[in-house]
Parts: C-alpha cells; sequence; structure tokens
DNA sequence: AAATTTTATTTTGTTCTACATATTTACAAA
DNA sequence: TTTGTAAATATGTAGAACAAAATAAAATTT
C-alpha cells in the first residue's frame, strides 16, 4: 500500500470531466442572474453554443441539475428554474453500506443530537391526540419481546416524536438516518437501553416539564451517549 | 393560478425520462448485487446493450451517479463504487433564494433543533483551548458593534461550537443551514437577541453544568423559538 | 366573428457514428 | 530489474439525425 501511501502525500489530481466544469458554470450562471423558481432557462443548444461545447455534454450538466430538482423540462416549452427537493439526492446515497466509517458514526451521532434537540418543538406542538397515539404505541410494547417487533415499534416511537414536531423536512430526514442507525446497532453488542423507557418519556411529555423531557430522553439514550468520546 | 390549484388536487403526471429510469435501474443493480467501494462497474456499452438504451441515456445517468459520488470512472480501467460525499448535492441546493417558504422554515427549526441538542457532545468533547478560543471570539464582541462585524462574530461563534462536537458532517451541515437562517433573518423585523449572551454561554461551558447550559441556549435562542407556533 | 380543426414549427428526448484521449497491458530493450 | 515503446481498450466529446410532444399559426367550419 505504498503506493497509496504515495499518491496520499501527493495528493490525487482531479482531472474534472467537461460536464463537471458546465454543470457548475451553469448553476453560477444561474445564481448570477438571480433566477427564480419559474424562470425559463435557455435553450439545450444555446448553452452548448455560448459554453463551446457539444450538446451532449451540456445535457449530462442538465441531467444532474433536473435530478437535484433544481430544473424541469418540458417537450417544446423548454427548462425552468424549480424549488429543489433538498433532501431528495440525500435519499439516494444515505446507504450506510457505501459510506464510510467516519461518516457512519458522525450521522450516528447526528441522529442523537437531533433527538436531543427536539424537545422545544414538542412542547410548542403536542396535542392530546399525538400523547393518545403514543400512548398506543407503547402499549403494545408489553405484548410482545420479540425481536423484529421491538425494532419497529422503536421506529414507531421515534418516527412519532419527530412527526410531533411538525417539522416535515426534520422527519423526512430521520427517516433516512434511521436505516444507518439500526445498521450501527446491528453491529455493536452491547444493545441494552436505557433506564428511561418509551413509556416514561410518553408520561413526561404528557404532565412533566421540557427540562424533564430533556433529561429523560437523555437517560433513554444513555447507552448510546456512553460509547462516545 | 386556479391552473395551478387544479394541478395541485390532481396530482402532477411524472412522466420520466429514460435517464431518470436508468438511473435508479442502476442503483437497484448496485445495491441488488451489494457492491461495495472499489468493486468495478460494467462497462458503458455493456450496461447500455442489457439496459437496452443508448450509450447515452446511460452516460447521463452515470454523470448523475459521478456526481453523487457513487461512482468515479477511470479513463480505461472502467468506474468504480466509491464512498459518496453525503452532503455534497445538499451543499448544491441548499440555497435560501430558491427554496419554498414551508422548507425554509424547516430548516430554519431544524437549525434550533440542532444548536439546542448540540449540549451533551460539547460536555463530551470540550478542552481547554476549545474554550480559550471560544472566549477569544466573545471578547471581541464589545469591541465593535458594526452589523457586518456582528454577523461574522455570529457565525464565528456557532461555527466554533459546531466545531468542539468533533462531528465533521455537523459542522459542515450547520455551514450550510447558515445562510438559510442568515437570510430569514434578514428579512425579519424584530432581530433583537436572547437574554443569554455568547459571553453568558462561554462562561457556563466552562464552568456550568449541561444542564444550565441547554437552559442558556435556549434562552439565548428564545426570540427565536418565541416565533414558532 | 368565434370556435374548431389542421398544419407547421420548435425544443427536448433518444440513437448512432466517429474520433480523441488517457491508461492499462504486453512486450522489447537497456 | 528497470525503462521505454507499441497495441489495445474504455471513457470523453462531438456532430448529425430523427422521434415525440407541445405550442403557435393557419385554415376551416359553424
Amino acid at each position: 500500500m505504498s503506493e497509496n501511501e504515495l499518491s496520499k502525500d501527493l495528493g490525487r489530481i482531479h482531472t474534472s470531466t467537461m460536464a463537471d466544469v458546465i454543470e457548475l458554470r451553469i448553476r453560477e450562471y444561474l445564481k448570477k442572474k438571480s433566477f427564480k423558481p419559474g424562470d425559463a432557462l435557455p435553450k439545450e443548444i444555446e448553452l452548448a453554443e455560448a459554453l463551446g461545447v457539444s450538446r451532449n455534454v451540456v445535457r449530462e450538466a442538465l441531467s444532474r441539475l433536473r435530478m437535484l430538482g433544481l430544473i424541469e423540462t418540458k417537450r417544446k416549452r423548454g427548462m425552468i428554474l424549480t424549488n429543489p427537493d433538498i433532501l431528495g439526492t440525500l435519499e439516494r446515497v444515505m446507504d450506510p453500506l457505501i459510506m464510510d466509517k467516519d461518516t457512519l458514526q458522525d450521522v450516528f451521532e447526528l441522529r442523537l443530537v437531533l433527538e436531543m434537540g427536539l424537545a422545544d418543538l414538542l412542547y410548542i406542538r403536542k396535542t392530546d391526540k399525538d400523547i393518545e397515539e403514543l400512548e398506543e404505541i407503547v402499549d403494545k410494547e408489553v405484548e410482545s419481546k420479540e425481536h423484529t417487533f421491538r425494532i419497529k415499534n422503536e421506529i414507531a416511537f421515534h418516527g412519532k416524536l419527530y412527526e410531533i414536531s411538525g417539522n416535515d423536512t426534520l422527519k423526512r430526514f430521520q427517516r433516512m438516518l434511521m436505516p444507518v442507525f439500526g445498521y450501527l446497532m446491528s453491529t455493536k453488542t452491547n444493545q441494552k437501553s436505557g433506564a428511561v423507557t418509551h413509556k416514561d418519556l410518553v408520561s413526561i411529555l404528557k404532565n412533566g416539564t421540557k427540562h424533564e423531557f430533556r433529561e429523560g430522553m437523555y437517560e433513554h439514550m444513555l447507552p448510546h451517549f456512553e460509547r462516545l468520546e
């Protein structure tokens, strides 16, 4: 692996392809001209000629922007700028099996941070109906001790919390983080959960203070936090 | 805008292009065959033939995967799967000027959640040197009351907090959220900050408890939280 | 004159061919 | 064993061509 060492020391040369360049140029162009959603972009041929590349290259770049949700194209009408789906691309790459170890750990911690920071939104937006639904979820917990059920229930409980937050982006984000979290859990031996149970958390959310909830959540997550350093 | 209303009610028809389909198919293929980073992909022509489309379409799809950091290609060696840069694409679309209102609000709240959930990591990882650096930052605050300086300083302070968290992904994520936050701040009239200052927070982080820090951060952010509902 | 149908036009979507370029592989030479 | 050279090969880029869809314009009917 001395070759790898060497390339690390020298720094890999990064010969970017035309599509890379053009993608950037177009994005810069849109920003510079302060395009807003709904505005029409130049035609493919115009872009190709203006940039001095083939239509093929332009299309590869545009294909990327289309994936990002930055633009939409209609057969004859041309292309228009659109509100991007900011999490759409994240979903494509958030796969624990292909992520490097450090990022995996980062995402694990990110989830803990989110969970701990959720309390304020919850206490602003929780309703009686939400509490009822949470109670339903935790009531089912005592019924089964089966492993697969426990996981499902874990997901249901925490998922519901994010739902209560009333923040769709946050909720979707959490749904993406879940597989990563689950993957790491499955690789680690010690899986015991904290002293504070889901049932306890619901009880606090119903009658306790925000501060108590935060402390409870911390205790609930304690085994995870204790592993950090 | 009744047309827009109508299309919203009916649900937009989603005529996906070949590149969309092929991109998905290739991603599914990689997952199904459980490709790992370093594994070589089939050649472009092989993919094109196997999928029954032109090489061009395949290239548009591959161009997307290349942008996601999922694959890397070398001139003759072919393509290999790589550890994707999970935040790379987020950076491309996290622009307050083109995001829709709801997402903007979601991201605003997301930042509050992160900030509130940060305490645990901070208390696990803070060092004396970190505290010193924070003190340096807040010391500069009293010097100038200029608007641009205040913003810069705000960024420096909160940025340093994320740095202390020792989580690169989190830090990078925060850096992306910053412009969104800044944009929303500039549009809102009431910009007064909380009763707890940066200086107070540093003092707590130095000598106080985790719990006190959380309460302090909440007070610091109070004007933002009060706007929520 | 207004409404409808037909035709023409335009722009993206897709395919195909061709060639340039870089890099591996194999082989030859020092 | 190392270095240099040539052949092979996969990707990168270009260009032409046509299909398909949606608009705009023209022609027709009412």
